[in-house]
DNA sequence: ATCATATAGTTTAATATTAAACTATATGAT
DNA sequence: ATCATATAGTTTAATATTAAACTATATGAT
């Protein structure tokens, strides 16, 4: 009975602290985000620029799993702020080339910088076997299709 | 110089796992949710209630971890559905206590069995051992203060 | 009673987020 | 050329999310 039972409640346990370690790490790390007045997902559209050059917005949404019409205010913000500028591609007038300004670039470079340290100083709780144990594990919960 | 590099793309590495993660695993058992026409604040707010009996405002924001303002318009909304009912607590004018209705309990008590089998389903992509393993290590990456 | 301080919850402003409907553009078949 | 189909990006509607300012309520000191 009591085994019957625990299947269900290990796994709602393993989620719960899945979930929670997420938000809580992520709570941390997007601090450095904000502090250059930057949200979650306007960073992840800058970075993806930073590493990736010029990308045209539907890349741009499957890189940081964001859905069109959100990828589009998102980078109507950071267009407003001078952060990124959108060119029409001339093969294509379907699409938007997103550039990094120099602002942008410049930006980027040093919050990357700030945020990767936060990364590191929050994975450092583990050690290197762990770090790597927890990367497995999650590439396993990560990889699911439907 | 390889060796000195690889911490940090061990550390982005395990984080950008974690993430994707979370996110993925989220994705799918939310659908449960959806499905009832529930967002996934407007579930939590419910399964606390359905675990814990009725609460005021703000236990209900510390359990799913929201601001006081979000709060207030998840719960405006529950209860603009009819699946929850504000009364003001006689003790402390202040508080409100969250109760369910009959409907909500009814709702809740019915899709939370759904989404408890999907988060069973998608961690059973993990071997037993695996989930503890996993649990352990996220909870160290969760427990962290600042 | 008055004032200082604290706290629950609301409002405000800015931004995010999705699905679905839509507009503009492209390609292939006829 | 016309029509069918596909696709990039935008708009719309509903909801979420935060920090900060605010209102109402409570408590303790004077």
């Amino acid at each position: 009975m009591n085994t019957a039972v625990r299947p269900t409640f290990r796994a709602l346990n393993t989620y719960t602290k899945l979930m929670r370690a997420a938000e809580s790490v992520t709570g941390r790390v997007s601090r450095f985000m904000a502090a250059a007045n930057l949200t979650i997902s306007q960073f992840g559209v800058l970075e993806a620029l930073h590493h990736k050059g010029p990308l045209c917005q539907r890349d741009i949404g499957a890189k940081i799993l964001k859905s069109t019409g959100n990828i589009t205010l998102v980078i109507d913000n950071l267009e407003k702020h001078g952060f990124v500028r959108r060119e029409r591609n001339t093969d294509d007038r379907r699409y938007f080339t997103v550039h990094l300004t120099q602002t942008g670039a410049e930006l980027i470079s040093r919050v990357f910088a700030d945020v990767e340290a936060a990364i590191v100083a929050e994975m450092s709780l583990l050690s290197e076997k762990d770090q790597e144990l927890l990367g497995e594990l999650c590439k396993k919960l990560g990889a699911r299709r439907e």
